[in-house]
DNA sequence: CCGTTCATTCTACGGTCGTTGACCGACGGT
DNA sequence: ACCGTCGGTCAACGACCGTAGAATGAACGG
């Protein structure tokens, strides 16, 4: 038996530079969308030929759909106030480190539509349970509009790179948007008149 | 003198017919992003041939340029209060019709430096003022909140359609963020506990 | 009425893209 | 040691793009 990292099997080098390319290609395809990516640059950052590609994804789409993945990370059940509470603590965990997975899709849903299809989907769980959680008629509207911030957010932190949103820490982020999850995850007091 | 509507001249032959290739590449930008536009799309969806495209506007960079309208709608000073309303207002405007010109930078900013650009320099006089009034440290930061709600709303309305929010009236979206808007712009009670 | 301007079209060039298929050379089972 | 398998490269094709420039013909000014 060769030493296990003298020479590396097969199999184990496809799977590394299959991993390689895939990296390559989520790297590439945040930073530049779907359409701006050429699958020659995601191979020649990849350091490999563009046929190779060709050869293991079969397409760019379907390069496109396994580089990005998705964990849609769960929301618990609860009241609305908990509820709103997670969504925060999910936000923030998507505000420090970079997931170069969601971002291509981020940076590529306004041009594609798989990946809009793709950001549907993605977000459609967490979206049912908000729904489920907020107890008023228009609890889908509200939870589309939670939906609508917390992506705006995120693009215009980490595609648009606006200065104030990208060196603020995700805490006062956060810290700042908690009246206003509060506020769209519970009814409103009922008697309020704006002055 | 030739009736004024039997045969037009040549000048304003010429200005409807740059005025038709401008509405066809408002259309295709705001639909398709600046990438899957193309020159030819744009003259035959104008009824004419793509080198007269070049020939008026130069090239593809000078034709979005000028098909991308940015009116900026001014901000009153006043309060936080004052501003947090005028700001939805301004929201609520911008709820109604479909102004294709800024869909169109909406559209291609994530995936065009020139839109980005646009998009940065649209918004910064609203930011700016926005800053000025808000009596916080931290304003510059709660106004670039501000912001990135405002263009999150209105991307997945108009341009990811999620349907929620594509059928909700503007005042019900409005009525909906302004306890938002009025957190964001409004310093903490001195002595705010989260439960 | 003639020469010019100009709106408009046609054709074509150079480049890039996604994709294909032939080809090469090292590994691995037998 | 042989030979099929397979990771990987190379050259090319067809489509489409932005763009340039010549050609055409009708409107215009003198």
């Amino acid at each position: 038996m060769t030493g296990s990292n003298a020479r590396p099997t097969r199999a184990q080098q496809r799977r590394q530079t299959e991993e390689r390319i895939l990296d390559a290609a989520r790297r590439l395809f945040a930073e530049l969308g779907y359409d701006r990516t050429t699958i020659r640059a995601v191979a020649s950052a990849a350091g490999v030929d563009a046929g190779l590609v060709m050869h293991y994804f079969g397409s760019k789409d379907l390069l496109f759909a396994q580089a990005v993945e998705v964990p849609a990370d769960e929301l618990p059940g609860g009241t609305s106030g908990e509820v709103a509470e997670a969504l925060l603590a999910s936000l923030g965990r998507r505000l420090t480190g970079e997931p170069a997975g969601s971002l291509a899709v981020l940076r590529s849903m306004l041009t594609n539509a798989d990946a809009a299809d793709r950001y549907r989907t993605a977000g459609e769980p967490q979206l049912n349970q908000l729904t489920a959680a907020i107890p008023t008629p228009d609890a889908d509207l509200r939870a589309s509009l939670l939906s609508a911030i917390i992506h705006g957010v995120i693009a215009e932190r980490y595609l648009l790179r606006l200065t104030h949103l990208a060196d603020a820490s995700p805490e006062q982020i956060i810290d700042l948007l908690r009246p206003c999850f509060q506020s769209l995850t519970t009814p409103p007091p009922t008697s309020a008149k704006t002055l």
